[in-house]
RNA sequence: GCCGGGAUGAUGAAAUUGGCAAACAUAACGGACUUAAAAUCCGUCGGCCGCAAGGCCUUGAGGGUUCAAGUCCCUCUCCCGGCACCA
């Protein structure tokens, strides 16, 4: 009987459908493994990307199931987002029917693959019953004041017509269009998750089980700095508070510099003979792109306020400069600037003839104002600095700070790259966010009572930009829930990455109607053990989710404060060495090859090619040996397996294969449970394949053969599902084997009687030894030296020294 | 500049964490079966020298530690990714 993956497969997908075979059932007295791979935005068709990315969840959902565990695997929707309102404008229908039709298309996609999908926990979550507790969960942050509305310069893409978060602006453009980004300035909604900042970053110590990558891009991106907030005291009364990391270089200040943006720029230039010119200057700033003004090789630019500020640690009256340099986001938006310890300030001292003063000599050559090429900005002994002279520079850090604290000149401080999340998107197709304006009671939030608030379906799509609700009049006029007087609703929706914050709790009972997901339900599956997804979301989805959690657990509502375990981040499909794109033309389309060699054959090739975190090249010849593979396999069964029951008979090369499948149980067990090495457990299994192949036909018949088989299959079933299905019951099984147990190995037939001992003589193979494993370390040091290759090396030289390493190798030294 | 990850046959990749480099597969070549091809099965397959036995060399480059280094340490080159006028 030949392998017809066709029907083999779609028969087997329907059968574990009807069966419900991986429905998740909580039970306590058993382990649970939550498996879950980053959900997809419903685009309409699955790519090769998404299958990797199923495929090794899969891969581990099985494997769990095999191994007794009480496994939830969930798969849903991310269905908000722009694309769809894109797409409803250019074919004038409505963004729901587009996403839901899109929906559709890619679950059918997802159904051939024959994913162990526990379908009755899907969410979608364009869906009401969904996002109502994306709109729950942000009123509790707004009771706390974690939700708050503000002013200010915001990243804006053009092209979108809306705003982003810091998260979403990459090299300078939009994340999903790379239009570059403007700023402007807007009122906005914004989710506090810096007052997190200390635990997202403390918390990443204990993620062991993340890629090294993430961990540091994530503390890259919140970006904490210890330093000092110095108070420099201006005319009229004023202080100017700068911030720095350096605070052993203060003696070296000899001016300050503010950001163009800086709230006292104004009332320190009114009226002094700068005043225009420094208005000038400030005005053309504004107008540069924020990617113009931080390129690499722009000139410093930047003009004297006419005004002084006085250093607290010496008393000297120093110069207020303003420069383009100096960023209002970061820090205090004043610096103060050492130009012989700080290379950015060195060049623009020397470009505006600043003073310069040394005050940290390096070790062996004395610096000299006058000759210096660059700013020393390492450690050195301190001079000119007071009673910190002759201090080493790095020592004095600390003392220093606390010396300014004590005096009152300045603070310890520690500052954040990590801002705020904007969350306002002036666009349709999200969650309406749940609040009212009233001219009396101001803002109010909706009550819970009250939602969801739903987001509208009578809406034309101009494309013309501005919020799209506010065109709805229906939807904006409404009764103020405080006072009844007429109010106004918000017509901004959510930021869709808000969808994606929380998804993995609803997984955890996802019909609750009662609250965002139920607490002893999250409370039995939470943490998900193993997340699978692109590195992609290193910095944007994994952070805010990481948010997410921490602020429900502060509720009370789950008890975890990190929602993955483990993340396993895998490496893309290319084609060529370059990404698939439709602009390449290069794409190769999962529904084609699923079509001409089956789901099976598709997953063993992905698994097999490389390991999981790294690339993927593509390679159709690769696809023909994945598929040889299989029919190898399944002519096995074919023939050998069914002899079940067949003769008992020993021989040597019997004994080969037993020995060679308790090695492979312990060889994919193994590569399984130390970081699921798919593509070495696989080869570990085509070598007791190859193995199988050797028998003569008698031996095939035995019952040692077919055990073999049996074994095989179940080692195989979670790489290559629906084939192994198909074999387990040409073997006479009658229920799943998804209901089968992992096979276990028998440690005492993996003991060998006799080790080949491999003798090197001065760091050289030249003989192999077969000695018992029971040998004493001196029984072998004398079999080695007697040997007669050994012999002949070490003839005429003097043994200094033999080094054993038992049922290994010995290593002779000699000369 | 700072941080993280890499570099191994013609190719994808292995290497029990310091103990026989190249498992498994792909490509190529050879053989068996066949009238022939496909499929299948078996074999060869890092480089150089050699008829062979065997020897020498080989994990981006150079140095070091060690009886022993792809693996540890130092220096350097190149590639990928993140952050960055961050004070």
């Amino acid at each position: 009987m030949d392998y017809h993956f066709k029907d083999l497969e779609s028969k087997w997908q329907k059968i574990w459908a009807e069966d419900k075979l991986y429905r998740a059932v909580p039970d306590k007295a058993r382990p649970k493994y939550y498996v879950l791979e980053m959900f997809p935005y419903p685009s309409g068709r699955i790519h090769m990307g998404h299958v990797r990315n199923y495929t090794i969840g899969d891969v581990v959902a099985r494997y769990k199931i095999l191994q007794g565990f009480q496994v939830l695997h969930p798969m849903g929707f991310d269905a908000f987002g722009q694309p769809a309102e894109n797409a409803a404008i250019k074919h004038k229908s409505d963004p729901e029917t587009w996403t839901l039709k899109c929906i559709d298309w890619m679950k059918q996609e997802l159904l051939r693959m024959g994913f162990s999908y526990d379908w009755d926990r899907e969410i979608s979550t364009c869906l009401a019953e969904y996002y109502r507790w994306n709109q729950w969960i942000f009123l509790k942050m707004l009771e706390r004041g974690l939700a708050y509305k503000k002013a200010s310069s915001v990243n804006w893409c053009p092209s979108c017509e809306t705003t982003l978060a810091n998260e979403e602006v990459v090299d300078g453009g939009c994340w999903r269009c790379h239009t570059p980004v403007v700023e402007k300035e807007l009122e906005q909604w914004y989710l506090k998750i810096t007052a997190y900042s200390d635990c997202l970053l403390d918390d990443l110590g204990g993620l062991e089980n993340w890629p090294e990558r993430v961990i540091a891009m994530q503390k890259n991106w919140i970006g904490k700095s210890f330093g000092v907030e110095i108070f420099f005291k201006l005319e009229k009364g004023d202080i100017l508070r700068v911030f720095t990391t350096r605070p052993d270089t203060i003696f070296g200040a000899t001016y300050v510099v503010l950001a163009p943006e800086h709230p006292l720029v104004k009332k320190l230039i009114s009226g002094k003979p700068q005043e225009q010119e420094v208005l000038r200057f400030i005005d053309r700033v504004a107008k540069e792109t924020k990617l113009a003004r931080v390129a690499e090789d722009v000139k410093k630019e930047g003009c004297f306020t006419g005004a002084y500020a006085v250093n607290p640690v010496n008393g000297e009256k120093i110069p207020v400069w303003v420069a383009d340099y100096v960023l209002m986001e970061y820090g205090t938006g004043a610096i103060m600037a050492v130009p012989t310890h700080d290379q950015r300030d060195f060049l623009f001292a020397k470009e505006h003839g600043l003073p310069m003063r040394v005050v940290i000599q390096p070790k062996d050559q004395p610096l000299v104002v006058e000759t210096m090429q660059e700013a020393f900005e390492t450690e050195g002994v301190m001079v000119n600095s007071g009673v910190f002279d002759g201090q080493d520079s790095s020592g004095a850090k600390k003392k220093i700070s606390l010396w300014m604290e004590d005096k009152m000149m300045g603070k310890i401080a520690v500052h954040w790259r990590l801002r705020d999340w904007l969350i306002s998107r002036q666009r349709y197709w999200g969650t309406p966010i749940p609040v009212v304006y009233c001219a009396s009671c101001g803002v109010v939030g909706v009550p819970e009572k009250d939602l969801p608030v739903v987001l509208p379906k009578n809406v034309t799509f101009t494309g013309e930009g501005g919020s799209p609700l506010a065109k709805v009049k229906e939807f904006v006029e409404t009764k103020c829930p405080k006072c009844g007087k007429p109010a106004r609703r918000e017509t901004d929706t959510m930021a869709t990455f808000i969808d994606s914050s929380w998804y993995f709790l609803r997984f955890c009972s996802p019909q609750c109607a009662t609250a965002p997901f139920d607490k002893e339900e999250a409370a039995y599956w939470m943490p998900v053990d193993q997340y699978i997804g692109g590195i992609e979301h290193a910095v944007l989805h994994l952070l805010y989710s990481r948010f997410y959690t921490k602020f429900l657990a502060d509720l009370g509502l789950v008890a975890v404060r990190e929602p993955f375990q483990r993340l396993l981040t895998q490496g893309m499909v290319l084609k060529e060495g370059e990404v698939m794109s439709k602009s390449r033309g290069n794409i190769v389309d999962p529904d084609e090859i699923i079509k001409n060699y089956g789901a099976d054959t598709l997953r063993l090739f992905i698994l097999f090619a490389a390991p999981p975190e790294a690339e993927l090249d593509w390679n159709d010849k690769g696809m023909d040996g994945a598929w040889r593979f299989l029919n190898r396999v399944w002519r096995l069964a074919d023939g050998l397996g069914t002899a079940a029951g067949g003769s008992r008979m020993s021989s040597q090369g019997l004994d080969a294969v037993v020995k060679k499948m308790h090695q492979t149980i312990k060889k994919v067990t193994s590569d399984m449970e130390g970081g699921f090495k798919f593509n070495t457990a696989i080869s570990s299994i085509m070598e007791l394949v190859n193995e199988l192949y050797k028998l003569t036909e008698d031996e095939q018949r035995s019952s040692v053969a077919a055990q073999a088989v049996r074994v095989l299959v179940v080692l195989l079933a979670p790489f290559v599902p629906h084939i192994c299905e198909e074999m387990w019951r040409m073997l006479g099984n009658k229920t799943s084997v998804f209901k089968a147990s992992w096979p276990s190995f028998d440690p005492s037939l993996l003991v060998e009687e006799e080790a080949t001992y491999v003798v090197q003589v001065n760091g050289k193979v030249r003989s192999r030894l077969l000695l018992s494993v029971d040998a004493g370390e001196e029984e072998v040091k004398q079999a080695a030296l007697a040997d007669p290759k050994v012999r002949e090396w070490t003839a005429a030289k003097a043994v200094h020294k033999v080094i054993v390493v038992p049922k290994k190798l010995v290593s002779i030294v000699a000369s």
